[in-house]
RNA sequence: GACCGGGUAGCUCAGUCGGUAGAGCAACGGACUUUUAAUCCGUUGGUCCUGGGUUCGAGUCCCAGCCCGGUCACCA
């Protein structure tokens, strides 16, 4: 025994693991046809009668790693979990014999095992399967997080997202609400009759945002390649060719810092509408949200942190001059207000065109202070370089941005399908700015395809993490990405 | 990149004025056939992030570095 005291945990389960391998039984398990989710289970179970036989219950088969185990003498009761909840389970020596109390004797926290039983209550009301029969099903050799507070530390929640995801009841439920978020996505944009699409993730010019991209390289090819900063030009390209609705879902990749709200990986949707316009992208905008929240359930009005969020639609559509006007103070319409104010609130000015010295001054002020959902519409054309503007005045763009929060949740434009103001902006942008800072890369080939005719459209992007953070109540984007970035553990 | 906070047992955490390492859970041994984070008795378990320095003596103080988090910067 003392020996035996030095061995580490892993070492103690591995003795385990060699006993029941001594007992014939396989500590990997095989397939286990015909359980029921706990979730179903608990759904379908007859009320709790008092002075009910608990033998007299539905039999009943369940899988599931054991979370709690409360040894009481000749009987044992084991919590099961599954990924959709958990379940009490009553293993009696008497019940389940000898050999199913053998097994049951070498049980630890986090082995999985199959349970085939009665579904019945215990004097405490408790709904419990009383196990008839055990199978083991996998065995664990690492010990599991402490049982009360679960693996708290946030590296460690990110760095083994599979210790977080099963010791985290909570952790699982924001993961499975994205895939609800995602799914609902899917569901709307069919309904509406999009097509889903794929392009290039490895693009030779990445264009269609401003950001700096990964660089990767071909060996065949011998070329180097950009991993792509948005799907746009691809997308607006199919429109071109006729493929009047569709969208893509799709990692985006962007060479910058790590935030809350930033990862350098990050999915977005986009979806382009030949023959609508920006407007028509709000009211999808509106439609693609609002069946998400119907999807995961808990209502229009939402917790997010400490900050309350109505979402009942139809959410305000406001100008973006008249953001600034109110909470700037200024008339956005005279230059020179704008960049006296914009000097104050800390913004340099020096050799900056004056839409961008106003949005600045705009991200500096108002972005905060939107609390949402609302849309801004109608932004300074010279920012928005691949954006129409608008006919009665050339100055404003026909894009919007939906903010909840100060945060930017999506973005879109009446699309710009004019294809020698295209390649104007594309040079104009490319003389005024590094091209790696610039939205503006000239691209050859994609004014050759606006060249032939793209329908007028609307395009909108949604970045989906930020969504799921603001409707799964996440502050930060770790917390929806199951793999966030992180260094290296050992160099 | 800057500033602030953190890094102690498998997990969750304490550690006073600088005096040589603690608890709960888990694990191990024992009691217990209706428990709810079961309970009770006993036991084991430590590169105090790393490397220097000060000191008779450092988990604790100082310096440098590593990793994580937060804020800012960056980032449409």
């Amino acid at each position: 025994m003392a020996d035996e005291s030095r061995e580490s945990l892993e070492d103690v389960r591995m003795e385990k693991l060699r006993k029941l391998a001594e007992l014939g039984i396989d500590p990997w398990g095989h397939r286990f046809d015909g359980h029921q989710s706990i979730a179903e289970l608990r759904a379908s179970a007859p009320p709790n009668e008092p002075g009910a036989d608990s033998n007299a219950g539905p039999t009943v088969r369940v899988a599931g790693r054991i979370m709690l185990r409360r040894g009481q003498g000749k009987v044992n009761f084991l919590q099961i979990g599954d990924w959709s909840g958990r379940l009490q389970v009553m293993v009696g020596q008497k019940q389940v014999g000898e050999n199913g109390w053998k097994i049951a004797e070498l049980l630890d926290l986090g082995d999985i095992i199959g349970v085939d039983g009665r579904l019945g209550y215990t004097r405490t009301g408790e709904l419990t399967v009383f196990a008839e029969s055990l199978t083991f099903l996998t065995k664990s050799l690492l010990p599991p997080p402490e049982k009360w507070h679960g693996l708290t530390d946030q590296e460690q929640r990110y760095r083994q997202r599979y210790v977080d995801l099963f010791s985290n009841e909570e952790s699982l439920g924001v993961f499975l609400g994205r895939s609800k978020v995602i799914a609902s996505f899917r569901r709307t944009m069919a309904e509406k009759g999009f097509a889903e699409v794929e392009t290039p993730t490895m693009q030779s010019i990445a264009g269609g945002a401003a950001a700096r991209p990964f660089i990767t390289h071909h060996n065949a090819l011998d070329i180097d390649l950009f991993l792509r900063i948005a799907p746009e030009l691809y997308l607006k390209r199919l429109l071109v060719g006729g493929m009047e609705r569709g969208f893509e879902i799709g990692r985006v990749y962007r060479n910058e810092g790590l935030s809350p709200r930033h990862n350098p990986e990050f999915t977005m949707f986009e979806a382009y509408q030949a023959y609508g316009d920006y407007h028509s992208m709000m009211d999808l905008t509106e439609s693609l949200i609002c069946g998400a929240i119907e999807s995961i359930g808990g209502g229009y009005i939402r917790k997010w942190g400490e900050a309350t969020i109505d979402f009942t639609p139809p959410w305000p559509r406001r100008t973006y001059a008249e953001l600034l006007a109110e909470h700037a103070g200024i008339d956005p319409s005279d230059p020179s207000a704008v960049k006296a104010r914009a000097e104050e609130a800390g913004v340099h000015t020096a050799g900056k065109d004056p839409d961008v010295v106003m949005s600045e001054l705009f991200e500096a002020v108002v972005e905060d202070r939107l609390d949402g959902p609302i849309f801004v519409i109608d932004y300074p054309a010279a920012i928005c370089p691949l954006t129409k503007r608008k006919t009665s005045n050339p100055a404003v763009a026909e894009r919007f941005e939906l903010y909840i929060r100060g945060i930017e949740l999506a973005n879109a434009y009446t699309e710009l399908n004019d294809p020698n103001l295209q390649e104007e902006l594309f040079r104009k942008q490319l003389a005024g700015q590094k091209e790696e800072d610039s939205m503006a890369k000239m691209d050859d080939d994609f004014v050759r395809a606006l060249k032939h005719g793209m329908p007028p459209a609307g395009g909108l992007g949604i970045g989906i993490d930020r969504l799921c953070m603001v409707l799964l109540d996440r502050t930060t984007i770790r917390d929806v990405i199951l793999f966030p970035l992180m260094r290296p553990e050992h160099q």
